[in-house]
DNA sequence: TTTTTATTTAGACTAAATATAAATAATAGG
DNA sequence: CCTATTATTTATATTTAGTCTAAATAAAAA
């Protein structure tokens, strides 16, 4: 059939509110067809090897949010739709994750619908959008790092020992926690820091509440 | 019962897909009739003014969000409507603040739609409604604290020193900054623990991040 | 004025952290 | 399989940071 070729559309969001808000958004248009807007992953992803969508908008914050492997999966399947995610709370390791994989659009919820609609358009065509606050965020974060959108690769040691250190333990309360000595403890501590180019316990604690290592 | 009277409500949200969400939940439901949703202050104020709502739905994370002032002053102009808030990024002190100036309900744009409906009648009748995850984090953050939602209050230098501390700087640096003694530094800095009932300077840059005294 | 609260400081002492060095354990590459 | 590399672990000696006790000064409240 011709006619006007609608963009097939599909939806995951665990948030009751915006899957409906979605809903509204692009029926009302009319330039979309909307497959589903779901709750459920494993129904959405039945439903995307199903249907033929040409953008799949979602939230990587939801409960059980879609993976990067799952992203994969629905490349490899067939020609690839644009993905676009559409969220709050915005992490620089997650963001970073989601556009190795390809996800080319990042708006948030608090976006007009204007903007959310360009960037469902710009998923479409494979194009990249990030709405303004998504686009400060990355180069707010991203400006003590070099090159690559990781930030200096810890140990799963460091990164344990750097939590406990952000959940208000000292030195003493993780080497205990972790049956380590209080040297080892040090030494790692010692070894993030040159990593991160941090000078003191504090700038530590810091870090990790500033790249939502811990939850806040 | 007067069956046929349909409870007016009111909505305020800067989100989009929360507006059109919500819409989408309330007029769907049969139950409600929705005076608006709205994304300007000024307008959803002035119809507050005009209109007679039972209840009043918002978002206190929105972008020019109501204040408790704002709140006080439409529970003066007449018979209080009830109040629900359903949003994300709860935190301690806006709960507080708003539970005190007689707003009763509480729900996460996470919530299911059934508890988004049963916080909208419990506000309608002056009822409390908490969804779980707002109740957890209620429970969960006002746990080392006394009576009141208020935190152990901090002299303006005490505040100072806790912001700096937990901007990284150590003790030494703060000195300097502050043209104190190093003594002066370490004293205030156990006063502050002593108030806050915080055992190290870890746990008070802890507190500092999770009581959002510095911006995350 | 008197009392309380806030802010400031010091000396003696204790705990925490660093520098340096190095020994295992685990892993990747040939 | 062996070896080079990385990760993890620990210790000694030394340095630095922080606590305890005590108290002076300033400002604000009663």
């Amino acid at each position: 059939m011709k006619a006007l070729k609608k963009l097939n559309i599909i939806h995951y969001d665990s948030e009751f509110l915006s899957r409906n808000g979605f809903k509204y958004l692009v029926t009302d248009s009319g330039e979309f067809r909307l497959i589903g807007s779901f709750e459920d992953k494993a129904e959405f992803l039945k439903t995307i090897n199903a249907e033929y969508p040409n953008v799949v908008v979602f939230d990587f914050t939801s409960k059980d949010s879609l993976t990067s492997a799952d992203i994969e999966k629905i490349r490899e399947a067939r020609k690839s739709p644009g993905f676009l995610v559409i969220s709050n709370n915005f992490k620089k390791e997650t963001i970073c994750e989601f556009m190795d994989c390809g996800v080319e659009c990042f708006v948030t919820k608090a976006c007009s619908k204007d903007e959310i609609l360009l960037a469902i358009k710009a998923a479409a065509k494979g194009e990249r959008f990030f709405c303004n606050k998504v686009l400060e965020f990355i180069i707010d974060k991203s400006f003590q790092k070099k090159e690559d959108c990781e930030p200096t690769k810890l140990t799963t040691r460091e990164i344990e020992i750097l939590k406990l250190s952000a959940e208000g333990l000292d030195a003493k309360e993780i080497a205990d926690k972790l049956f380590l000595s209080l040297h080892t403890v040090y030494t790692h501590r010692k070894n993030i820091m040159k990593k991160l180019n941090l000078k003191s316990n504090s700038e530590l604690i810091k870090y990790a509440y500033k790249n939502n290592i811990v939850s806040t």
